[in-house]
RNA sequence: GUGGGCGUAGUUCAGCCUGGUUAGAAUGUCAGAUUGUGGCUCUGAAGGUCGUGGGUUCGAAUCCCGUCGCCCACCCCA
């Protein structure tokens, strides 16, 4: 083979696409309900603004990332996230001047994290966000969570879980860490190796940890909720409160951090049983600080990110479908040069009126392009031949039913028989 | 970064252990089964430097070594 795509990273085919389309008209659908609007922001950003915003202590910071020297000698990385070059945006063009909240997602986001694909993993693939930007209150958070169950259920989710968590705000997650890290202390020798790493670095991510004699550990650890504010608790109680009101399950995860290192007070994923172990289909929360620290005035924010790869692999796993695209409505094949003209004509008058048609362009048999009709789905099907164009009166067959009925070699006749789009 | 599995037609795979005539199947593609009509069936055709380089051997898809690639798991995350 002379060449493949790079490592990690997936062609979308024709035939596949549509899948693709459906669940981006989903995503568009409902983010339009919630009073969402797009942004669009570049691939590439200074590698500077994820030091600052991903934190430059995070795997994806530290391993992850696609970075680079441009000619210029700046350095330059490949978004690895998509918040960060959203809240850039936010930052830049002033809009925390304008009515606040700004509600805005990005949709088919390419990020790319250079790491080892496996099922559910690349080092390319593209992601829908939501960001709400100028909302403390905890109904935003809801907000946010419920438009990310909508999507799953409108898709037929009936399986997933919401998980929920609070780290708290910078002030109180001091308290825990100590709390947290003076209990480990005590394990150390237990723990595995990456843990007691992790116990100096970033002791949260610990909890994350998935080796079963660290489990054990972190199973009796102090949780977040035991240490965090006052005011963080009961904003985390308020969140769960608009949540039970709109009848979204959750389920209290102590062990659930993150690891980006942005965030403050909710985290919440969405996650399912996977077949193989990247369950977590939507991923988010709460980054009050992250505006200010990259350069804005302090705005609090919420927001979630979900990997469209990974939706479409649960999609497949658990067996939802999608349904398929709309059949063509119309073949119009020629047997001789004159009747191909006169195809070639009716095609593009049926594509005029609003119709999708087609015609032959391999020069295939009358047989041959009946298979391709019945192969290709098309509902309709029209043999122009010597015939039809002596008497200018053609069958249109109904690819359905078998059934043959006549008409006037007319885009008016020939829409009068086949009645309305597929696609309607 | 660590560990495991696998590279043979467009696709999914068999053959490899126990080296030996023109490397198979299914599916897909194309053509045909009397004159201008699909789905089922039947027939035929095209399609492979057996990932790649070296070694062993009279002889390698098959055995050995290197190399590249892919997949899966850990880690991390969407």
């Amino acid at each position: 083979m002379a060449y493949q795509a790079p490592k990690g990273t997936r062609d979308v085919t024709p035939a596949e696409s549509y899948r693709w389309q459906y669940v981006e008209n989903l995503i568009r659908r409902t983010t339009a309900k919630y009073g969402f609007l797009e942004a669009r922001t570049p691939v590439i950003e200074h590698t500077e603004l994820f030091l600052r915003s991903v934190g430059d202590t995070t795997d994806v910071v530290q391993k992850e990332m696609y970075t680079f020297q441009d000619k210029g000698g700046r350095s330059i990385t490949l978004k690895p996230e998509g918040t960060a070059g959203t809240v850039r945006m936010f930052v830049e063009h002033g809009l925390f001047s304008e009515t606040m909240p700004l509600k805005t997602y990005y949709l088919n986001c390419p990020v790319f994290r250079y790491e080892r694909p496996q099922a559910g993993r690349l080092r390319e693939h593209h992601q829908f966000g939501v960001e709400l930007f100028g909302a403390p209150q905890p109904s935003a958070d809801a907000e946010v969570i419920s438009l990310a169950y909508d999507i799953f259920t409108s898709l037929g989710a009936t399986d997933l879980t919401v998980k929920l968590n609070s780290i708290g705000c910078p002030k109180c997650r001091s308290n825990y860490q100590t709390a947290l890290k003076a209990y480990l202390e005590q394990y150390r020798d237990e723990l595995c190796e990456d843990c007691r790493i992790r116990l100096e670095k970033n002791p949260l991510r610990v909890l994350d940890c998935k080796v079963e004699s660290c489990k054990k550990i972190t199973a009796m650890a102090p949780h977040t909720m035991d240490y965090v504010c006052n005011e963080c608790k009961a904003h985390m109680h308020e969140v769960q409160g608009y949540l039970s009101a709109v009848g979204i399950p959750f389920e209290m995860d102590p062990m659930l951090v993150r690891g980006l290192d942005y965030y403050t007070r909710t985290v919440f994923e969405i996650v399912y049983d996977a077949a193989g172990a990247q369950g977590t289909l939507c991923g988010g929360g709460r980054y009050d600080g992250l505006v200010k620290q990259i350069g804005g005035p302090e705005v609090p924010a919420v927001g979630f990110g979900l990997g469209i790869e990974r939706l479409l692999l649960y999609l497949d796993q658990t067996g939802k479908s999608i349904p398929e695209p709309p059949a063509m409505d119309m073949l119009i094949f020629g047997m001789d040069d004159a009747g191909k003209n006169k195809a070639f004509q009716l095609t593009k008058a049926l594509r005029d009126a609003g119709y999708s048609a087609d015609t032959d362009h391999v020069g295939r048999s009358v047989k041959a392009n009946m298979k391709y009709a019945g192969k290709s789905k098309a509902r309709f099907v029209l043999i122009i031949g010597e015939n039809e164009l002596t008497t200018g009166i053609g069958n249109v067959k109904n690819m359905e039913t078998g059934e043959q009925e006549s008409t006037a070699l007319s885009v008016e006749g020939i829409i009068n028989l086949i009645g309305g789009k597929g696609n309607e």
